[in-house]
DNA sequence: TGCATCGGATACATACATGTATCGTGGATC
DNA sequence: GATCCACGATACATGTATGTATCCGATGCA
């Protein structure tokens, strides 16, 4: 912490990033409200105006913040699976799709997901959102090619391209799901079809090419 | 048309739903103007107000306008694919992933993907859009079934199922693309894995269970 | 404990989008 | 070609979010 800084700084600064997912969720961030976001946190717009210049910035924070958890998660994920002796394409799956089921889920997609649409209508954010795109997509393509490998297969295709498919499907099921949760629950596609299709991209490692 | 009304109405709602479009992909729904959608259309908020109550009925319209241009491509993506002698699944990720190339494309996927937004936030649209989605998911089941019977094979999963996973594979890599479009061109995840993917839920009709 | 500074609250000025009410012009019907 | 009504333009009133400037209380340090 920054000379200065007393230590009340970065719990308000916690609140009204918390107040902000919640209210960012609900209502969208441009529909979102300064106000509305410090009311949710028991603070007054003094107190953002002191920790943030705009309703952006702090949107970046908070996506900064889900950048962070993000990584941990995928870490603890791959971690996790390796870790339980015997390798399988379904503990994979299972440990994917269940990362999927906590609460606040559908917030941060939510969120992200709206991130995504401004990335994709400004060059500065795609360029940030691609860098972080690909430091978890090649943290799982790392992770696919050594459970391959443990399994005694090869892949047929490049691991990066299955990666971004897996990741489509995730963000792709993730919108059917929210959309109607109880005809498709989360993380469902992801648990049915990883399996076969880790299957189609592979074959017996013995196998001349 | 209705009795009393006159011929140049269609055409300045016609000129405000596409300056609409063009601007919700630009700036998206909640930032984008009244007045800037009327600007673009070279109309006065008068005309706006003449021929929508809300910026919300606006967008409804748009995503209805949608709807149907949607079906007719399915429709018509159907029929020019069954209709070329030949049955393979080459073709259908071939007409499935150059639908996408379109320049308007990027405009509808932007505009369709914040009704997806709206809709996981309120119950009335998520009907309303399930609906839709079910019709044309259905639509893309019954030809896989088809196409799959035509190819001497049968389908091991559920062909809706399966038409949700071709979806979510859809509007998941788009948004990949649309992120970084040098890396990952618009239709490219289709086109690489439908084929393997079929094949790996499918098996020779001839064998027994 | 007293002082200096940090952090948050309050109040106000401003900008801006929205919606409505009214007016004028172009199109349809005779 | 004249009349009437639909349709769009213009002007204005209003609500509301934003940002800033100032004030007060809390926190940390001597």
């Amino acid at each position: 912490m920054p000379k200065g800084v007393t230590k009340r700084r970065p719990r308000t600064r916690a609140a009204l990033l918390g107040a902000a997912l919640e209210v960012f969720a609900e209502q969208g961030f441009h529909a979102a409200t300064i106000e509305q976001i410090c009311e949710r946190a028991n603070y007054s717009r003094g107190a953002f105006y002191s920790n943030f210049r705009t309703k952006e910035e702090l949107f970046f924070a908070l996506f900064d913040e889900h950048i962070d958890r993000s990584a941990e998660r995928m870490a603890a994920i791959v971690e996790q699976v390796t870790a339980d002796g015997e390798p399988s394409v379904d503990a994979l799956a299972q440990a994917l799709s269940r990362s999927r089921l906590e609460p606040s889920e559908r917030a941060w997609y939510l969120v992200t997901t709206e991130f995504t649409l401004h990335a994709i209508r400004t060059p500065e954010a795609a360029r940030k959102l691609a860098e972080h795109d690909a430091r978890a997509r090649t943290l799982l393509a790392r992770h696919i090619e050594d459970l391959v490998r443990r399994l005694g297969r090869e892949l047929t295709v490049d691991a990066e391209d299955f990666a971004r498919l897996l990741v489509a499907i995730r963000e792709g099921g993730l919108a059917q799901s929210y959309v109607e949760p109880d005809r498709l629950p989360p993380g469902e596609l992801d648990r049915r079809f990883t399996a076969p299709l880790l299957a189609a991209v592979t074959r017996d490692a013995s196998n001349a090419r």
